[in-house]
DNA sequence: TATCGTACTGCAAGCGCTTGCAAAGCTTTG
DNA sequence: CAAAGCTTTGCAAGCGCTTGCAGTACGATA
């Protein structure tokens, strides 16, 4: 294995230029970093990254914390996040917290010492645990803001808005929000955004709190029967298409009995079921935006947007159509 | 930030001693063993892991490598390996290769000095690509076998022999395969599991190569009905549920007209479609066990057993039935 | 020309831990 | 009782890199 000491000396410089020449470019003459730099290829040079963590205290290591992989909805973030930090020479790990608060805590601190920052994906702590962790660890949280934190977030309340307008001028009335899991602070977000929107003479029943998958759509389907909803809006792609498998399973037309929508894009998921009305957005880029303002955090710079948020817009398909005459 | 020299003080010994009642028990009186964890617990003392890694060479992190997230397929898989690390008092850290052999390479080189080793789920490289790897590195094969590397691979071949039989014995003669990715080791394996005990008088009509999404299962059914098959098998669960999905969605039904199983196992995935049959088995199992093998052989010991295999079952439901009258 | 500032580079002291080696205290064996 | 072996502990030399400080060379300024 070839170390820093001989690049140094194939360069015909110091250990310290060598090392400059690496981690702070801008401190050495551009024909001595090039010399280095042209060393470090020849001899196939890695930093030993223990060696570069102990002395700087900065391991290259970022850790992204999920609540679940069951849920593919996270892969495209994880995809984008992962690339973002690739780019900036880092390397990304996933920690996967069960959506409990104590085993996210758990993991947090288990963790902390090995990676330089983290970003916490829809955490489950309260808001003052996390300020609390975020004043010793450089930290972002997504798809939730927390006062204080530097945050990213994708504005689905502003696509659902759009879509109950739409629902709305299609005649729907009694409509029906297939919530997600309990004190998921984004279900509360979308449930307060559809309510906000509703305007009078509708009628919004929530059902829930489910778990945000297949299954939990396909046994929903009883409930929104029973309550003679004509459309539907689910918290997460999951649990639409769940809802419209079972619909269809049970003989229910979609969308001429009932209409059905997701508050997330399936797209996102590579499900796809093509027909099924979604709103659109771009996860990856949430996981990008997430690295690149902790890679700032940990540089010690501010982000210079403290609060990033991810447009969303509807996509009207085929699953959502006019209210069926009431029965 | 206490140190072990603070810890070693503490418990009136000396550093080397500190270190060794951590990292080797054994080599410690049990007395003097227990007033250094004593003290380790008093002060709150984490080993630097840099530090450790430096001197000792193992970073105590692991790495398992999966073609992708957005299958949610290797989530529990994952979640076995992460439990099992942990208990290992170590670390996993997930790298996806979005199923390409190039980026599969690419992203083995890039980690590998940052881990102690691999647990390489479905890998696409060739087998000397993975021996030559394996030479260097510590790494363990999941889900499919190189002769000469440990590996760990969930017997669904022996399931789908059962399978297959239960379809002959129901009347089943055109049978359709939805094959997986392209060149994945273990789709030729179910296939041919299908190939060899489809017996006389039976057709497989193998539809695809087809990425093992919920779309691809959506967009098979054309090709399905083309084929008067009156029984489909899946690759995986995705192409399984999108299939169904489909068939319902066009006025097929299933099983009455068509019969449709599933080659791996969908509460698996938390889907959880509750009709469809499908191979039952504990993918937390293969994490795990990859995870232990690995360890093992870390440590330089060779694994007790270098091929782990896991069961499948099969699991005979609602989507199966007897085949349709020939139309 | 003397003085100062700037741009580079090198020296050397660690970062916090592991581990080979040797010393010291015991127990066993002939 | 001496020799040999084992168990337990400490000493000290690093592991490979970063970084504060000091030194040098050179151009700009007065």
């Amino acid at each position: 294995m070839t170390r820093l000491a001989d690049v140094a000396r194939a360069a015909g410089v110091s250990m310290s230029t060598a090392s400059r020449a690496l981690s702070r470019p801008d401190l050495v003459a551009s024909d001595t970093r090039m010399r280095v730099l042209d060393a470090v290829q020849r001899l196939g040079f890695q930093v030993n990254p223990a060696a570069r963590a102990l002395t700087s205290g900065k391991t290259g290591l970022l850790a992204m914390c999920v609540p679940t992989l069951s849920n593919p909805y996270f892969a495209p973030i994880i995809a984008g996040a992962q690339q973002t930090a690739e780019a900036a020479d880092r390397h990304l790990t996933v920690v996967v917290t069960e959506g409990s608060a104590r085993r996210e805590a758990e993991v947090l601190a288990r963790v902390s010492r090995q990676v330089d920052g983290f970003i916490i994906v829809a955490p489950r702590g309260g808001d003052a645990d996390l300020l609390e962790f975020g004043a010793t660890t450089p930290a972002v949280i997504a798809e939730r803001v927390v006062p204080g934190l530097a945050s990213v977030v994708i504005d689905t309340p502003a696509g659902l808005r759009d879509l109950m307008n739409v629902l709305k001028a299609d005649g729907h009335r009694r409509i029906a929000y297939l919530s997600g899991p309990a004190g998921s602070w984004m279900d509360a977000l979308r449930c307060d955004a559809l309510r906000d929107s509703l305007g009078d003479g509708g009628e919004l029943s929530v059902i829930g709190p489910l778990p945000p998958t297949f299954r939990a759509g396909v046994e929903a389907v009883e409930e929104i029967l029973e309550r003679r909803a004509t459309a539907v809006v689910a918290y997460n792609s999951l649990l639409a298409v769940g809802a419209v498998y079972q619909l269809r399973n049970v003989g229910v037309r979609v969308p001429d009995d009932v209409s059905v929508a997701s508050a997330d894009d399936l797209a996102a998921l590579g499900l796809g079921a093509p027909e099924i009305t979604t709103l659109h957005f771009d996860p990856a880029a949430l996981g990008a935006a997430g690295v690149d303002m902790l890679v700032q955090l940990i540089d010690g710079r501010e982000p210079e947007v403290p609060h990033v948020r991810i447009p969303a817009h509807l996509r009207v398909r085929s699953s959502e159509g006019w209210a069926a005459a009431e029965g």
